[in-house]
DNA sequence: GAGTGGTCTAGACCACTCG
DNA sequence: GAGTGGTCTAGACCACTCG
């Protein structure tokens, strides 16, 4: 792990348990360096962790300030980074069942060529699963991916972690995603498994992921239940 | 402007532009040292904020690839900034129309106080305003702002940017914006300003919006009408 | 083994904030 | 004017990819 890195690590620790209080000043660069012994680029590059994370504030100066957002207090963190539903609940201490509906694989339609840029003789998985939380159904799954890119999908793999076999098993590296989220009717599908009222809406989550070296691996839409799922997350500027 | 943006717009510029196409390599490092006459560093630094928007991919040991995402063609820049909906449809050359329903100060009630980490006794903006995006209503939203840090706002300022106001004319700086959002049933009142049906859902968009210095300045609730307004977003991992 | 990007140093200059 | 963080340099070493 990089030097920048460990002091990151380091100042996260003293901010969470405010050994650096909030709407104090960080010690400055010159004092980091000398108390880590490194450069101050080092010291400058973990300090931009931070603010990267909206922990501190730097100012040109006047020093680099502990910020007391509410949202330290949440747990938004899981929601920046794709790491697959099961995972995120996993670390929440929640428990996740994960129930294949239908799982094919078939030639793609239109929309998915475009979505995962394939050709029409490409072959994709096409995934339906209903997650369900804590004895409670609560997202309604479609997932696409495409064969050549996750070989050997199994439905043991389904009723898992889709994510967790890709990437430990696989070694695929993911660069992000692109998501959408709307506001949608539920349709009678819909009713039937997230086991909700015909005049309940639901919340339409799509995205592609995409791996590193930059072609997208999954396109998927997921319908929530509206009054179990809300999304959250960080806007930082830069 | 430092250089290293300079070069990254340089650089940014060239891949728009297909100079640099889609899944080529960048010239490597020490090739565009020597074409800026600059340290690698500040060469590194312009690649990491393209890196950042998602337009290049580095690897140690192979080179900066030029991705090609579907959403370079999307304009999903706006979303990823706050600057407010009348900026954000003006550079999309959309006429908004912004209906000031209700303008009132008032104390905040419990919820405001939290959001807004404010005491009872510091007064805020209430407003409600219908935005109409070329004849159609879409959203109707309701926004909080404490009063002494956004002195003798007018009327005048709800019709046109509170945004442009705030940031021009007060020069107050954002870091950033925490958002929720949901899905939900349409209310009455909804129905009655967003021309919508009883059925009709809505995309719930809360937003708490931070200055640089760390204080919330905004809180806010808008809702959308679905059939109109989707939330898209690029999360790019580092 | 050649070429690549990632990290790190030790210093410098400067713009900015604050009292 | 003293102290702060932002930028930049010229070099170094290294881990990694690729043929």
């Amino acid at each position: 792990m990089p030097k920048y890195q460990e002091i990151a690590n380091i100042l996260r620790t003293r901010i969470k348990n405010k050994t650096y209080p909030p709407d104090s000043l960080l010690p400055n660069q010159t004092d980091l360096v000398e108390e880590f012994g490194v450069s101050r680029m080092t010291v400058k590059k973990a300090i931009g962790i931070l603010a990267m994370e909206g922990l501190v504030y730097s100012q040109r100066g006047a020093g680099t300030k502990i910020l007391n957002h509410p949202f330290l207090k949440k747990d938004t963190t899981a929601l920046t980074v794709y790491e697959g539903l099961s995972t995120e609940m996993g670390k929440a201490g929640r428990k996740l069942v994960s129930q294949v509906i239908d799982f094919q694989v078939e030639f793609p339609d239109q929309t998915i060529q475009e979505k995962l840029m394939l050709t029409e003789e490409q072959p994709i998985y096409s995934i339906v699963r209903l997650r369900i939380l804590e004895d409670q159904p609560f997202i309604l799954e479609y997932t696409y991916m495409p064969v050549h890119l996750v070989p050997n999908l199994t439905r043991g793999h389904l009723e898992s972690s889709i994510y967790r076999y890709v990437k430990e098993e696989l070694g695929v590296q993911f660069a992000g995603a692109y998501r959408t989220i709307a506001a949608d009717k539920s349709t009678a599908y819909d009713q039937q498994y997230l086991d909700c009222k015909a005049d309940d809406p639901v919340l339409e989550i799509e995205q592609i992921v995409y791996q590193k070296n930059g072609s997208p691996i999954e396109f998927s839409r997921s319908r929530n239940r509206y009054d179990v799922r809300a999304y959250s997350y960080l806007d930082v500027q830069h």
